[in-house]
DNA sequence: GCAATATACTTGACTAATCAAGTATATTGC
DNA sequence: GCAATATACTTGATTAGTCAAGTATATTGC
């Protein structure tokens, strides 16, 4: 069946792309880490729920909570209180985040570009959208 | 950068797609156990070296240690000595994992049609191919 | 034919994530 | 306005995997 392979397939593409992305250790960070810095770049005011960011990557919200730490330590993000809900703490770019997500962009650009170089340029937005139609959509 | 965001798209499905399959644990198994019953299936002889059962699936050779371990407890496979060869051991499907596989794969259908539904037939296969262009081929 | 190197696999230590349960706050309906 | 429920987040325990080092066997080149 066709669809199941297609399935296995992409397992089997994200670990490829998990080793290939190792060059961000360059940074100092991880592709989890570069993805969280990516979605939060993008974000109005450079910032977001946790909750939110947790939807928006794909990780639970325990996971985010425990890969955010490090990263408040490191001084990427920092956390912000939400005057209107003392439930939500918000995550935001500080400018070292801002930084070195600008510095790790040029690597994984790099590292993106060689890795889909393989694809026609025009197919490239279909297979977009394509993932889009799957779930991923930052 | 588009690449980047497609790279991070993939991310981001693979965990929608791990969500999504653990129906699989109606059948005993794990969506990686799932991958490893299929390559099997299509070996010759049902049977594959660990070395390249890693590669197939993207894991390490350590990983496969790992996970192969419970299901030869399970039954689903079974442990055979290379006469060539003394440092391969073969893993190799017993008719038990076939069968759960047949079960299973049911349900991975099931899942898989659903999750690929909202892409066109025709683009099914660009699709495919275009994650065997980025390493993704079982 | 043997030393050097390479390959196949396993194991211990670790890491990144999950899940389930817990805490604190907010919302909703009577 | 308060009980019941829902939401946002954290934490302890667990799991699935990695990496680095170790063991055993095979291959290669002199």
């Amino acid at each position: 069946m066709k669809e199941i392979s297609t399935i296995l397939n992409i397992l089997k593409v994200q670990s490829v792309i998990t080793k290939k992305f190792d060059g961000l250790s360059l940074h100092g960070i991880s592709l989890t880490d570069y993805m969280i810095l990516y979605i939060l770049s993008s974000a109005p005011g450079n910032r977001l729920k946790r909750i939110d960011l947790a939807e928006n990557t794909g990780l639970t919200a325990s996971g985010i909570t425990r890969i955010i730490l490090p990263m408040e330590k490191m001084g990427l993000v920092e956390k912000e209180n939400s005057d209107r809900d003392a439930r939500v703490s918000y995550v935001k770019l500080t400018s070292a985040g801002e930084r070195i997500f600008t510095e790790a962009t040029t690597t994984a650009g790099y590292i993106s570009k060689k890795l889909l170089e393989g694809i026609i340029t025009e197919d490239l937005s279909v297979f977009a959208g394509q993932l889009k139609i799957l779930g991923g959509d930052l």
